[in-house]
RNA sequence: GCCCGGAUGGUGGAAUGGUAGACACGAAGGACUUAAAAUCCUUUGGCCUCACGGCUGUGCGGGUUCAAGUCCCGCUUCGGGUACCA
């Protein structure tokens, strides 16, 4: 009987099937042991043999576990959700749920040849209703709740009304896209809709407008890990910035927690840092810079002291601002601004006479802030310093403006400038409102107010109150806010730059600099993300304005550019050129100051950016270490009242709506404009049928062609359907319960399973499907729904396979010189793939002759590598029957044969089917078997390496097989026998066990194949067919090849699967050795070795060695300076 | 630029600081066979040598150590990730 593996393989996987092998249970009695396999996306390609290499691994752990006495979970799904699909779809006109269908029924028919032993009863699939219901019903949770920044989880969003009806916004610790603020009086005299609009700000899945990565040739928003470098990562296409009204998940709000957990799980160092660099914490300090009212182009550079005169332009033309400045530095000292009266007054009969009459806005707002509606008292047209403005709360010492259309011309800017800068230096905070604002958007007028008298308090009273609460971007109307986390370099700030978005850019820009600024603005907004990201030159322009630096008291100008993110921290920063590559860059290109903040070093050429060295030039930071200084310059800023403390996340919300048809449809319907979730009973709501999938010619997404689209009661329902990652991010738990119709899982069966404790796919996971599922699953967490904190207990990254190509060389035209002997035969590893040629489309005479010439001599002539398919190539020898037949250019093809061979170069590359390098698993089956598939696979390399594809080692694998069957079988005869084991093959045995195990608990399949291959090749030396040491070896191979193993193990007298045995136990009784080879080194060269008894002490070892007549030739007569004795190890003697 | 991995024969790779190259492929030679396939045996890092044996050798340059592929410092180079994140 013949190793017959096709016949083997087919026989025990319907064995498997008829028995429910694999079907697994809650079982109290065990212990439970969860494996996963990250999600496949069932791809119209199929699999091909890079694919298996995880499932594999897993596949083999599972065995494994299972064998051990654990009750295993190994199940298996598709994610079958996704842009390709619904791309074909479009195509093809094909409904995508039928090419779906399809492509997972291609990919179940792979699998099931390489014999896995998932539980196939619990099998999920994204697009499927009884699936998505539970997505869309986390949805509707997350709408339903917020997150709570103190007690950092997520609670129900009536908690929230309720503490809104109560006070209003005071002590609310809730995670919102912005800091809002109001009473809860207001709060109770809102409509319906404000009131929704306000709590969109809160809820974890939210709509807002937001900007985002639209690509249009997808028709679609992209999340941000589903873009790089500008383009799309499915298709290549590329992505612009457009904003839109999305839904999102607060995915930032889990920002820490999501940070802290990884130190808890088991993951490796660099995928954790992956993850880290992607939530990207960075604590530093948010600092208030002041407007200065000066004017014109250029600095002041004033070499002598830090003090700024002002000598251009309007406003406090030619007044030395010098003692302002030191007492604003010295806050101790009352701020008194000391000017001319005479030509302020004159200022104030300007104005004075504009506002005789209360405009329209003047009077909305008063019927706000009168009668301590505010909380504060406010007075009207109230005279301060020289100044009569609109409204003023002495108490907060914050002046209300309500701008005129009369300020937009030049010089009223100019004087409203100088009014602020005055007002300010007495001590009081300016709030500046257009009339559109008041009239337009009240209730942010009036928040902003409120805002500003709440945070003037918390400065007032702690100053070290860092709370939760940040400032809106770009801060106050009289100031700019910036976020550092080097606040010890405020002394080397030379200028300010804004985001070409931030809010301040209207503000701060002067006149003169008007058309500069908005020419600036169209070109950054016309360019794409990918176009900023090719076009490093620096660009920017100059506002106009100046910002007072805080501590030092310098003017310093405010500029504009593209290199500061609106996104991030609060879109504008302190620019430190001398200790920042990007500000660097930017000074160096306008000609701005660079001061050196560290002893010592040089900044001519480039910036200093380390964080390590002595502070200079700093004033009162002078003397101190980088790290001290940040550390006390970040307190100074506290306690002064400068700015705060501040953690930032680079981390993101999720944008969660897609404007494709195939995804999960939201459970939202919508009542004048505000978005509602459906009751739970309605769940699922099935994504409806459309005629096209195509936006409509209204450009609503392709669900707004679908007919009745809408509640039963007429509210229309949403027309975006959920992006990839929402059917991914929590389906391990449905896995648990697949076919539970009251609830995503049930309590009973979570607790069982908890968490998966080994997950196993690749790096492109790293920071999409591991943040958001470990997101998602916090959130269930947070409800109490899940008992685990974190899904993945352990991970391991397989690494990718890649192709191996096979070139043939066509000959372009013999070279002029005849051919020269002994062209050396190297191989083409060097050879550069990018100038291969693939091969011209079938009907296309390729340029050049028909004639091609092998590797080895392909020197001698002038070739074009082309691609060949590796399907055609064995051991690098082309068929060339079957060359010829490949395309029909190719069928007269002559070739120039070494040693009657044409061997062909090879190079690795991507596996792909450009490459003609691609390898099919079923083919592999098909002509060695699943078991050495399998073992192959493994055998390649270490699993978290990548390595690349050469079918060629196969054979290897596939001989050990029918070496292992040779054991048992001869010419169709039994060879087992029943007799007793001899001390060498039991050592052989439990050598074997102790080493697989090992390799398994270590992940390391590839060595536990050689090991097995040792040990058959070591009994078959011994000719061992005896059943005592071949059932133990049969039941350790099981789980890597099952088919084998299970028709081994029967042969062996089993009745029933091989997967219920006991996996054998290492008795390392059997390994003990009586002697010990001593390798005998002089100097640490080994010279010989000496068989010594293992239990022989150390002086006698020393005493045997030296007196050996092999070291006595070796020293030749030379001194021995020390002798190293490792028993049981080697003897080093040094001479 | 930054972060993380690698670099060992013709190839894939092995090696708790202790005989570098296990295991396998390929190659060469041989056995069996009319022949082929399959199977089995021998050799196989390089150099010198009839041989015994010796020298050399883990990307490069230093260092620690009785002993370094392995640990430390400085480079070269190839992959992967990421990017004006202040």
């Amino acid at each position: 009987m013949e190793y017959n593996f096709s016949e083997i393989e087919a026989k025990w996987q319907a064995y498997w099937k008829n028995n429910q092998t694999y079907k697994t249970d809650v079982d109290l009695q065990k212990p439970k042991y969860y494996v996963l396999d990250m999600f496949p996306y069932p791809s119209g390609a199929g699999l091909h043999v890079g694919h298996p290499l995880g499932y594999i691994a897993s596949d083999i752990y599972s065995r494994y576990k299972r064998l051990q006495g654990y009750n295993v979970l190994h199940p298996m799904g598709y994610d079958a959700y996704g842009l390709p699909a619904e791309q074909y779809a479009i195509q093809t006109g094909q409904h995508p749920a039928v090419t779906t269908a399809k492509n997972i029924a291609r990919y179940r028919e792979q699998l099931d040849k390489i014999g896995f032993c998932y539980d196939w009863d619990r099998e999920i699939r994204t697009c499927e209703p009884d699936y998505y219901h539970w997505t869309q019903w986390a949805f509707i949770q997350m709408f339903n709740h917020y997150f709570d920044t103190k007690l950092q989880k997520a609670m129900p969003v009536e908690l929230l009304v309720k503490h809104f009806e109560k006070s209003g916004t005071q002590d609310i610790n809730a995670h919102g896209t912005e800091e809002l603020c109001f009473t809860a009086s207001e709060w109770n005299s809102k409509s319906e809709k404000e009131q929704q609009e306000i709590l969109l700000n809160y809820r974890i899945a939210y709509l807002a407008d937001l900007k985002v990565n639209w690509c249009p040739a997808l028709g679609t928003v992209l999340a941000n890990d589903e873009v790089s470098e500008g383009v799309s990562i499915r298709g290549g296409h590329p992505v612009e910035q457009k904003v839109m009204r999305q839904w999102s998940l607060r995915v930032s709000a889990y920002a820490q927690r999501l940070l802290d957990g990884l130190s808890k799980i088991d993951w490796t160092d660099s995928l954790k840092e992956t993850q880290k660099n992607w939530i990207g914490r960075s604590e530093g300090a948010e600092i208030h810079l002041p407007l200065a009212p000066s004017k014109g182009g250029g600095i002041e550079e004033n070499s002598t002291s830090p003090l700024t005169t002002n000598t251009q332009g309007g406003g406090i033309e030619g007044k030395p601002v010098h003692s302002q400045i030191i007492n604003f530095q010295e806050k101790d000292i009352p701020l008194y601004y000391t000017a001319d009266k005479l030509d302020w007054s004159l200022l104030i009969d300007h104005a004075k006479a504009m506002r005789s009459e209360p405009t329209e806005s003047e009077s909305i707002l008063w019927e706000m802030l009168r009668a301590n509606k505010t909380g504060f008292k406010f007075r009207r047209q109230h005279p301060v310093d020289k100044f009569i403005p609109d409204f003023v709360c002495i108490e907060k010492k914050l002046i209300v403006e309500v701008d005129g259309d009369y300020h937009f011309t030049e010089e009223q800017i100019e004087l409203d400038k100088a009014r602020t800068h005055i007002l300010e230096l007495s001590g009081y905070k300016m709030l500046r409102f257009t009339n559109d604002e008041v009239k337009s958007t009240p209730h942010f007028v009036i928040e902003k107010i409120k805002s500003e008298l709440t945070k003037e308090n918390s400065n007032d009273s702690e100053g070290q109150n860092h709370s939760a609460t940040p400032p809106s971007l770009g801060g106050g109307q009289g100031e700019v806010i910036v976020f550092t986390t080097r606040a010890d370099t405020i002394y080397g700030v030379t200028f300010i730059v804004l985001a070409p978005e931030s809010e301040l850019v209207e503000t701060c820009t002067t006149p003169e600099q008007t058309a500069d600024v908005q020419a600036y603005i169209n070109t950054t907004k016309k360019r794409t993300e990918r176009e900023r990201i090719a076009d490093r030159r620096v660009t920017g322009v100059f506002s106009g304005s100046y910002a007072i630096n805080p501590v030092s008291g310098t003017e310093i100008p405010i500029w504009i550019s593209d290199y500061v993110l609106a996104g991030y921290g609060t879109g504008a920063i302190m620019a430190v050129p001398a200790h920042d590559s990007r500000d660097y860059a930017f000074a160096k290109h306008f000609n701005l100051p660079i001061i050196p903040l560290i002893e010592g070093c040089d900044v001519s050429e480039e910036s200093f950016d380390a964080k390590e060295g002595i502070m200079m030039n700093s004033g009162f930071l002078n003397g101190l270490t980088v790290k001290e200084a940040i550390e006390k310059a970040k307190t100074y800023v506290g306690e002064k009242g400068i700015g705060r403390i501040k953690v930032n996340f680079r981390l993101r919300d999720a944008i969660f709506s897609r404007q494709r048809y195939w995804g999960e449809p939201f459970p939202v319907y919508y009542k004048d404009d505000m978005p509602y979730m459906l009751d739970e009973s309605k769940l699922p709501l099935i994504l409806p049928e459309v005629d096209k999938f195509l936006p409509t010619e209204k450009g609503e997404p392709p669900l707004g062609r679908a007919k009745n689209w809408h509640t039963a009661d007429g509210f229309p329902l949403e027309l975006c359907t959920m992006p990839g990652f929402a059917g991914s991010s929590a389906y391990y738990l449905r896995y648990m319960d697949p076919k539970n119709d009251k609830a995503l899982v049930s309590k009973e069966a979570n607790e069982y399973w908890r968490n998966v404790d080994l997950y196993i796919g690749g790096t492109e996971h790293a920071t999409g499907h591991l943040v958001y599922s470990r997101f998602w699953n916090k959130f269930l967490f947070d409800l109490g729904l899940v008992c685990e904190d974190e899904p993945f207990k352990k991970l391991i990254n397989q690494g990718m396979i890649q192709g191996r190509s096979n070139f043939v060389y066509r000959v372009k035209h013999p070279l002029p010189t005849s051919p020269k002997g002994g062209g050396d035969a190297h191989s083409s590893s060097t050879q550069s793939p990018e100038s291969a040629l693939t091969p011209p489309p079938s009907g296309e005479v390729g340029r050049g002759s028909g004639c091609f010439v092998s590797l080895g001599l392909k020197d001698q002539y002038d070739t074009t590598p082309i691609h060949v398919d590796v399907n055609i190539v064995s051991n690098d020898i082309l068929d060339i029957e079957k060359f010829r037949s490949w395309r029909p250019e190719f069928a007269d093809a002559e070739f120039i044969l070494e040693d009657g061979k044409y061997i062909c170069g090879w190079a690795v590359e991507k596996m792909s089917k450009s490459m003609f390098n691609v390898v099919n698993p079923d083919d592999i089956v098909e002509k060695y078997g699943a078991d050495t598939l399998r073992l192959y696979e493994m055998f390649l390399g270490p699993l978290e390496q990548s390595k690349p594809w050469d079918t060629n080692g196969i054979d290897g694998v596939h001989r050990f097989l029918k070496r292992l069957w040779a054991l048992f079988y001869k010419e169709g005869e039994s060879l087992l026998n029943e007799d007793q084991p001899s001390a060498e093959e039991l050592k052989i045995l439990h050598k074997t066990i102790k080493k697989i195990t090992f390799d398994i608990e270590n992940f390391s399949f590839n060595t536990s194949v050689s090991a097995f291959m040792i040990c058959v090749n070591e009994l078959s030396a011994l000719k061992c067919s005896k059943k005592a040491i071949l059932e133990p070896l049969v039941i350790l191979l099981a789980p890597f090849a099952p088919h084998i193993a299970e028709e081994l193990y029967h042969a062996l007298g089993h009745t029933g699967t091989v997967c219920d045995a006991a996996f054998p136990v290492c008795n390392e009784a059997f390994l003990v050795e009586s002697t010990v080879k001593y390798p005998i080194s002089f100097n640490g060269k080994v010279r010989f070795t000496l068989e010594l008894p293992a239990d022989m002490n150390k002086a006698d070892v020393e005493k045997e060695a030296l007196e050996n007549e092999n070291t006595i030739k070796q020293l030749n007569g030379a001194t021995i300076k020390k002798v190293i004795v490792v028993p049981g190890k080697i003897v080093n003697i040094v001479i």
